[in-house]
DNA sequence: TCCGCGATCGTCT
DNA sequence: GACGATCGCGGAC
Protein backbone atom coordinates (compact mmCIF):
# COMPACT_ATOMS: atom_id res chain seq x y z
CA UNK A 1 0.00 0.00 0.00
CA UNK A 2 3.05 2.63 0.68
CA UNK A 3 5.34 1.35 -1.60
CA UNK A 4 6.99 4.62 -2.23
CA UNK A 5 7.81 5.08 -6.50
CA UNK A 6 11.40 3.96 -7.71
CA UNK A 7 14.54 6.07 -8.14
CA UNK A 8 13.97 5.34 -12.04
CA UNK A 9 10.65 6.78 -12.02
CA UNK A 10 12.51 10.51 -11.32
CA UNK A 11 14.94 9.70 -13.74
CA UNK A 12 13.00 9.64 -16.59
CA UNK A 13 13.19 13.00 -18.46
CA UNK A 14 12.08 15.65 -16.51
CA UNK A 15 9.11 16.65 -18.50
CA UNK A 16 7.58 13.13 -18.40
CA UNK A 17 7.96 13.14 -14.31
CA UNK A 18 5.97 16.00 -14.59
CA UNK A 19 3.30 14.64 -16.67
CA UNK A 20 3.43 10.70 -14.68
CA UNK A 21 3.51 13.05 -11.24
CA UNK A 22 -0.04 13.77 -12.12
CA UNK A 23 -2.27 11.60 -10.23
CA UNK A 24 0.34 10.01 -7.87
CA UNK A 25 -0.30 10.21 -4.32
CA UNK A 26 1.93 12.32 -2.01
CA UNK A 27 1.90 10.82 1.45
CA UNK A 28 3.07 13.14 4.23
CA UNK A 29 3.35 11.31 8.28
CA UNK A 30 3.64 14.63 11.03
CA UNK A 31 3.61 14.32 14.74
CA UNK A 32 1.40 11.11 16.57
CA UNK A 33 1.76 9.04 13.47
CA UNK A 34 -1.30 10.93 11.52
CA UNK A 35 -1.04 10.53 7.40
CA UNK A 36 -2.29 13.52 5.57
CA UNK A 37 -2.40 12.20 1.68
CA UNK A 38 -3.07 14.16 -1.78
CA UNK A 39 -3.00 13.25 -5.10
CA UNK A 40 -0.84 15.12 -7.69
CA UNK A 41 -2.76 17.24 -9.84
CA UNK A 42 -0.62 20.20 -10.99
CA UNK A 43 3.17 20.63 -11.61
CA UNK A 44 5.96 22.73 -13.49
CA UNK A 45 9.14 21.50 -15.35
CA UNK A 46 12.37 23.11 -14.47
CA UNK A 47 15.44 22.37 -16.72
CA UNK A 48 18.74 22.67 -17.26
CA UNK A 49 19.60 26.14 -19.34
CA UNK A 50 16.22 28.01 -17.61
CA UNK A 51 16.84 31.20 -16.30
CA UNK A 52 13.98 30.68 -14.37
CA UNK A 53 15.27 27.56 -12.48
CA UNK A 54 17.18 28.17 -9.15
CA UNK A 55 19.67 26.12 -10.58
CA UNK A 56 20.96 28.30 -13.50
CA UNK A 57 23.48 30.34 -11.70
CA UNK A 58 24.91 27.18 -10.65
CA UNK A 59 25.37 25.28 -7.24
CA UNK A 60 24.84 27.31 -3.99
CA UNK A 61 24.00 26.11 -0.85
CA UNK A 62 20.40 26.98 -1.63
CA UNK A 63 19.87 24.61 -4.32
CA UNK A 64 21.97 22.04 -3.33
CA UNK A 65 20.02 19.42 -2.88
CA UNK A 66 18.94 19.97 -7.01
CA UNK A 67 22.69 18.92 -7.42
CA UNK A 68 22.20 15.54 -5.76
CA UNK A 69 20.39 12.35 -6.24
CA UNK A 70 17.11 12.49 -8.21
CA UNK A 71 13.98 11.24 -5.89
CA UNK A 72 14.44 13.58 -3.15
CA UNK A 73 12.81 16.17 -1.87
CA UNK A 74 13.93 20.11 -2.77
CA UNK A 75 12.18 22.54 -0.39
CA UNK A 76 12.90 26.41 -0.47
CA UNK A 77 11.29 29.81 1.22
CA UNK A 78 9.18 31.67 -1.59
CA UNK A 79 8.64 35.24 -0.64
CA UNK A 80 9.89 34.74 2.66
CA UNK A 81 6.94 32.58 4.00
CA UNK A 82 5.99 29.41 1.71
CA UNK A 83 7.75 25.98 1.63
CA UNK A 84 7.56 25.10 -1.77
CA UNK A 85 7.50 21.41 -2.70
CA UNK A 86 10.04 19.69 -5.67
CA UNK A 87 10.98 16.46 -6.49
CA UNK A 88 14.63 16.50 -8.13
CA UNK A 89 14.79 14.70 -11.16
CA UNK A 90 17.73 13.99 -13.83
CA UNK A 91 21.07 12.70 -13.09
CA UNK A 92 23.29 14.51 -10.22
CA UNK A 93 24.59 17.58 -10.89
CA UNK A 94 22.41 18.50 -13.32
CA UNK A 95 19.95 20.40 -11.40
CA UNK A 96 16.34 19.54 -12.64
CA UNK A 97 13.16 19.49 -10.61
CA UNK A 98 9.67 19.48 -10.51
CA UNK A 99 7.81 21.90 -8.42
CA UNK A 100 4.48 20.46 -7.22
CA UNK A 101 1.71 23.46 -7.70
CA UNK A 102 -1.10 21.49 -6.01
CA UNK A 103 -2.86 18.65 -4.82
CA UNK A 104 -6.13 17.02 -4.39
CA UNK A 105 -6.39 16.18 -0.44
CA UNK A 106 -7.36 12.37 0.38
CA UNK A 107 -5.99 11.56 3.74
CA UNK A 108 -6.11 14.01 7.24
CA UNK A 109 -8.55 16.28 5.82
CA UNK A 110 -9.15 18.19 9.25
CA UNK A 111 -5.48 18.62 10.19
CA UNK A 112 -4.80 19.93 6.89
CA UNK A 113 -7.26 22.17 7.62
CA UNK A 114 -5.85 23.11 10.95
CA UNK A 115 -2.47 23.83 9.56
CA UNK A 116 -4.57 25.72 7.00
CA UNK A 117 -6.27 28.06 9.53
CA UNK A 118 -9.29 26.88 9.71
CA UNK A 119 -10.39 27.90 5.69
CA UNK A 120 -13.66 25.89 5.32
CA UNK A 121 -13.47 26.30 1.61
CA UNK A 122 -12.00 22.08 0.93
CA UNK A 123 -10.80 23.75 -2.76
CA UNK A 124 -8.70 26.35 -1.36
CA UNK A 125 -6.03 24.49 1.18
CA UNK A 126 -3.88 22.93 -1.56
CA UNK A 127 -4.44 24.98 -4.74
CA UNK A 128 -0.80 26.54 -4.93
CA UNK A 129 2.54 25.19 -3.86
CA UNK A 130 2.81 27.72 -0.96
CA UNK A 131 -0.46 26.83 0.42
CA UNK A 132 0.33 23.03 -0.16
CA UNK A 133 3.12 23.59 1.87
CA UNK A 134 1.47 24.71 4.80
CA UNK A 135 -0.94 22.07 4.38
CA UNK A 136 1.73 19.24 4.63
CA UNK A 137 3.88 21.36 6.89
CA UNK A 138 6.62 21.36 5.03
CA UNK A 139 9.93 23.13 6.30
CA UNK A 140 13.25 23.80 4.78
CA UNK A 141 14.95 22.57 7.68
CA UNK A 142 12.91 19.25 8.67
CA UNK A 143 12.28 18.24 5.08
CA UNK A 144 14.93 19.53 2.48
CA UNK A 145 16.27 17.04 1.03
CA UNK A 146 14.32 13.99 2.52
CA UNK A 147 14.50 10.91 0.05
CA UNK A 148 11.12 10.41 -1.26
CA UNK A 149 11.83 6.76 -2.44
CA UNK A 150 12.63 5.64 1.47
CA UNK A 151 9.36 3.84 2.93
CA UNK A 152 10.89 5.02 6.39
CA UNK A 153 10.81 8.50 4.91
CA UNK A 154 7.98 10.80 6.40
CA UNK A 155 7.22 12.20 3.05
CA UNK A 156 6.55 9.82 0.16
CA UNK A 157 5.42 9.33 -3.57
CA UNK A 158 3.88 6.54 -4.18
CA UNK A 159 1.30 5.40 -6.82
CA UNK A 160 -2.44 7.17 -7.15
CA UNK A 161 -5.20 6.52 -9.04
CA UNK A 162 -3.60 5.54 -12.37
CA UNK A 163 -3.25 7.20 -15.70
CA UNK A 164 -6.97 7.54 -16.98
CA UNK A 165 -7.08 11.16 -16.38
CA UNK A 166 -6.85 14.19 -19.13
CA UNK A 167 -3.40 16.49 -18.85
CA UNK A 168 -3.72 20.27 -19.72
CA UNK A 169 -0.65 21.73 -20.85
CA UNK A 170 0.38 25.53 -20.40
CA UNK A 171 3.29 27.56 -19.72
CA UNK A 172 3.98 28.34 -16.36
CA UNK A 173 3.33 30.67 -13.91
CA UNK A 174 4.59 33.45 -11.74
CA UNK A 175 7.83 34.02 -13.68
CA UNK A 176 9.16 37.15 -14.36
CA UNK A 177 12.37 35.65 -16.39
CA UNK A 178 12.63 32.74 -18.83
CA UNK A 179 11.25 31.09 -21.82
CA UNK A 180 7.81 30.91 -22.11
CA UNK A 181 7.70 26.89 -22.76
CA UNK A 182 4.94 24.75 -22.19
CA UNK A 183 6.12 22.72 -19.30
CA UNK A 184 3.23 23.32 -16.55
CA UNK A 185 0.69 20.11 -16.52
CA UNK A 186 -2.77 19.65 -14.63
CA UNK A 187 -5.88 17.59 -14.69
CA UNK A 188 -8.09 18.77 -16.65
CA UNK A 189 -11.59 19.76 -14.60
CA UNK A 190 -10.09 18.93 -11.02
CA UNK A 191 -10.79 21.56 -8.71
CA UNK A 192 -7.96 21.70 -6.59
CA UNK A 193 -5.78 23.37 -9.71
CA UNK A 194 -4.12 26.91 -9.33
CA UNK A 195 -5.19 28.50 -12.29
CA UNK A 196 -6.74 27.73 -15.29
C1' DT B 1 -14.80 37.04 -9.90
C1' DC B 2 -10.92 40.01 -10.91
C1' DC B 3 -7.23 43.23 -10.03
C1' DG B 4 -3.85 45.69 -7.27
C1' DC B 5 -1.03 45.82 -3.33
C1' DG B 6 1.50 44.83 0.96
C1' DA B 7 3.67 41.30 3.86
C1' DT B 8 8.05 39.17 4.78
C1' DC B 9 12.85 37.42 4.79
C1' DG B 10 16.41 34.34 2.87
C1' DT B 11 19.43 34.62 -0.92
C1' DC B 12 22.46 36.54 -4.05
C1' DT B 13 24.32 41.02 -6.10
C1' DG C 1 20.12 46.64 -1.25
C1' DA C 2 16.87 44.43 -4.45
C1' DC C 3 14.27 40.74 -5.58
C1' DG C 4 11.12 36.77 -5.85
C1' DA C 5 8.64 29.39 -8.94
C1' DT C 6 3.17 33.40 -3.42
C1' DC C 7 -0.79 34.46 -0.68
C1' DG C 8 -4.67 36.92 1.24
C1' DC C 9 -7.11 41.02 1.65
C1' DG C 10 -9.83 44.99 0.16
C1' DG C 11 -12.30 47.44 -3.24
C1' DA C 12 -14.52 47.69 -7.92
C1' DC C 13 -17.85 45.85 -10.96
Amino acid sequence: MNVPLPRSFYLQPTVEVARALLGKMVIRTVAGGRRLTGLIVETEAYLTGDPASHAYRGKTPRNAVMFGPAGHAYIYISYGVHSMLNVVTAGENMGEAVLIRAIEPIEGVETIRTNRGGIENVYRLTNGPGKLGQALALTVNGENGIDLTDPRSTLLVTDGQGDDHEIVTTTRIGLTVGVEAMWRFYLKGNRWVSRR
